[in-house]
DNA sequence: TAGCTGTCCGGAATCGTTACCAAGAAACAA
DNA sequence: TTGTTTCTTGGTAACGATTCCGGACAGCTA
């Protein structure tokens, strides 16, 4: 009694346990009263088959996994609700899995295909860096999506949606010369080559230097929580520490919308306005953005599209229609409260 | 060659396979000679154990599993760094199981007991009403948290961490009657009997009763956006009926945070300043409240400490120290920019 | 009636691992 | 030397499902 298994079942319908599992895998040589009858007792025992016997012995399972590292991402759940209705469409299963910071999310996904008969997986957030071996190890077709930018040369093994970081950053830069500013601090994260924030930081230099403006190192600011970089706490503290070196700045960019929102909080407490006396800018298009006041001039990532792109092109490698591919989408600036000309008595 | 399994690795160090399995699960009855070879070989060819072949036969697996209903919850994952590192401490193995919002968590923890060894479960958000004949077929120890009352009679079969929502809401409008507001608005969410929203708007009428003040049903509203009801754009479009109404009111109690951060971009874009012409009040205390400008008064939960408890009580229980309980945390009514004083003129 | 075909079903092998048992080797006491 | 204990090891039976194979039976044809 302790644990139900397909024998008891088959016990009490007086069936051999091949009828049950044929009844439960939807075969077709079952007569209809039989699989009925035994649906029925199913229903009734509250029979659950365990999943690990099934994966020893299965070969066709329909199943992919979404594996997100950082579950704080604001973008993570819309994307995982798109890509799962798609997922239903196929009548495919979906398993979502959650990587901690300290995990690499390739041994993860590694594992994950032991235990499960996945058909593909993919990775929401994470490293940039990835182990050629492992990657190859990884027999299941993948797809990173907003991860940033990742080189791949030769045959694709993989794919990857993102948004092109350095040029979407380099035009939010541009769009704040534009309006005439030219002390433009920047608050960015991560050191490592090729992450996003060193991508980001690229673009602001990459601006500043085709109008021959001298990058001043005193504008460039690093957020220094390890924990969670991308929070409106650390958004504050690095804005803190701006306002407190007494540089000169008409304009602050940050490389995401709830730093964006931390500096906002800083200069209101310190009493400067925004846009009127600094003009604040972020990057990303989430919600909040448009509902703080002031409403923040952001770079908004399609991320509908993307999370669609990501999910057809998953299943496209699958089917064999086509081979993997890394695209960028193209970001859209949204100009609201949150910047304008600077004041030009300062 | 396809798949690497343990008897390859026996027959690669040329032992038993049952030695490479004492290797791998650190049995005693084994030298450490064959075991540091058996170790070298398992790196060396990158072999990982089958899992779903091993949770089929283990029996004392150091697992439980956090069931998330509603990823898009802010506390959710300061919760679970929280939980994660009391689970390392112990040297338990935990895994995170995301529930969609048209699944039964119930369903889904039986599920996954029978697919891995669980020794525990902690839900986090989620269901009110639950199916007492499920409760008893989960024979693990589990603890919900943050879901708002739970009754149970006689001997508890398992544990709650929550907040006393009725009586912190009634402590919320209490407040706000002190400071002389007579006709508070409320925005809630969720019809059903012992829903979260149901209970903060129990206490709300009890605040009113208490006073002897009318409940006007005009100034009770509901959010309608069924897909994410507890976001700033419901509170927004909640908030323009509001206004549209056209009936007086001086405040606005919004049961969640994020509500009223719809509800203050609504009312400053109407031309009303918070809290001068009208005072707004949340509920949760996340993050953005502190950040938003005004910044939110709201009832903060004590969500580290109610995380610390929900971890501690589902171990002793698991360990046989003590019991199941239902525990209600005090929460913190934090008085901030967007309440004040209703203006007289008016 | 004999032979063939197709439908439906049960038995047994199998998946990769762990748990148990028995056995061999080594070490020690009598 | 012999018996007993301790350590280490390999063989084998599970675990709970799926899948393959063959058999029973009904229906049809010649």
């Amino acid at each position: 009694m302790d644990e139900l298994t397909i024998k008891d079942v088959a016990k009490e319908c007086g069936v051999g346990i091949s009828t049950v599992s044929r009844a439960l895998n939807n075969h077709p040589d079952i007569s209809p009263e039989t699989k009925k009858k035994i649906m029925g007792v199913i229903k009734e025992t509250g029979y659950i088959p365990n999943n690990s016997a099934r994966n020893l012995k299965r070969t066709d399972a329909r199943c992919i996994a979404v594996l997100i590292k950082g579950i704080t991402n604001p973008f993570f759940s819309s994307i995982i609700q798109i890509v799962e209705t798609q997922v239903q469409k196929k009548k495919y299963a979906m398993v979502i899995q959650h990587v901690d910071a300290y995990e690499n999310e390739l041994d993860v996904a590694l594992q994950l295909v032991k235990e499960k008969r996945l058909r593909g997986i993919i990775f929401l957030g994470g490293a940039y860096q990835h182990d050629k071996r492992k990657v190859e190890k990884l027999k299941v077709p993948f797809v990173f999506c907003t991860i940033g930018t990742v080189h791949e040369t030769g045959k694709k093994t993989y794919s990857n949606i993102a948004v092109n970081d350095r040029l979407e950053s380099r035009r939010m830069v541009d769009y704040l010369l534009d309006l005439g500013h030219r002390r433009i601090a920047i608050i960015t994260e991560g050191t490592e080559a090729e992450s996003v924030g060193q991508l980001r930081l690229e673009g602001y230099k990459d601006a500043l230097a085709a109008r021959g403006i001298a990058i001043d190192e005193r504008l460039i600011y690093e957020v220094e929580d390890e924990q969670d970089p991308y929070s409106m706490e650390s958004g504050y503290a690095t804005a803190r520490k701006l306002l407190d070196s007494e540089v000169d700045f008409t304009a602050v960019f940050a490389i995401a919308d709830f730093l964006a929102v931390g500096v906002c909080r800083a200069l209101h407490e310190a009493g400067k306005r925004i846009p009127e006396d600094v003009s604040v800018a972020g990057y990303d298009g989430i919600t909040i953005g448009e509902f703080y006041t002031p409403q923040l001039t952001t770079i908004k990532q399609p991320i509908g599209k993307m999370a669609e792109k990501t999910i057809k092109l998953l299943f496209d490698v699958i089917e064999g229609k086509s081979g993997h591919e890394h695209i960028y989408f193209p970001a859209e600036l949204v100009e609201r409260e949150s910047t304008g000309k600077p004041n030009i008595s300062e």
